[in-house]
DNA sequence: CTATTACCTACGGAATTACTAGGTAAATAT
DNA sequence: ATATTTACCTAGTAATTCCGTAGGTAATAG
């Protein structure tokens, strides 16, 4: 599998910030009972998301987390690859493969690698919120 | 990531006989230096192939494994999909998405899953032996 | 009947994933 | 000031998956 839950759990928080647009500060707690996240696994999550930049975090009453741009502007993949680490299908592709003299199936790897990264790379969170619900 | 050691070793192997064509039976033994894999775990790895019928076995001296069928036949997608269980990129779309209602994410996860199979169905062993070698 | 091969069940170590525990630091309200 | 509310930090741990290993049994050929 691709995606874990860090990085699920992360585009259902940003997604989730997003419908609020800038509005607001949301504290960790309010977002892990709506997404019925453990808050504790949370808190890993986001500051991931924090210390990346792409939400802003205030301390204290009336603090908590927001989107600091609009929802067009975070890919998909930006979002997964910063809670992922990276979104290779291999390990060939993103640590070397163990017969590069030899593989016939390497071409074929870079390019599924490509083909999904141009997938979640064209994907924003503002085409997210246009969808309708399962 | 989708594609572990076994299913990568298991197209490998498959490249390997396929490049023998039907011509002779390969032991095992012969399989797991030539491509350098532990002949322990490749044990567990043919008999996957076996089973379902990807390869034919035949014990004792002369014996080993070969291809059935002719390269063009066999889709990585189905060599993959045997050896791997799925390729799901999300648990959401292999075992069900733990927020069904709501998840605004779904629709990209079958549409992403949709592309990968489609990719992998679309490369037939054949077509690997033409790669030109890294 | 011996050598060579595939086949079978079970176990084990390492890595990764998915959390949990327990505190500290900053901002706000009173 | 001080209490409350929030984010932030370091560490540990349980569960799962991955990647193999160990040790035998069954079939086939010469």
């Amino acid at each position: 599998m691709i995606v874990s839950t860090k990085g699920r759990y992360a585009l259902r928080v940003m997604v989730g910030l997003a419908l609020r647009q800038q509005e607001e500060f949301v504290p960790l707690k309010t977002i892990a009972e709506e997404e019925d996240i453990s808050q504790k696994y949370l808190e890993s999550i986001m500051s991931t998301l924090s210390k990346a930049g792409f939400v802003d975090a205030v301390h204290g009453k009336g603090g908590g987390y927001r989107l600091n741009r609009p929802a067009e502007s975070y890919t998909v993949g930006s979002i997964l690859k910063l809670t992922e680490g990276n979104l290779s299908p291999v390990t060939c592709t993103s640590q070397g493969c163990s017969r590069p003299t030899c593989c016939k199936a390497m071409p074929m790897w870079e390019r599924l690698e490509k083909m999904i990264d141009d997938f979640f790379e064209g994907i924003t969170l503002a085409d997210l919120l246009k969808e309708e619900q399962g």
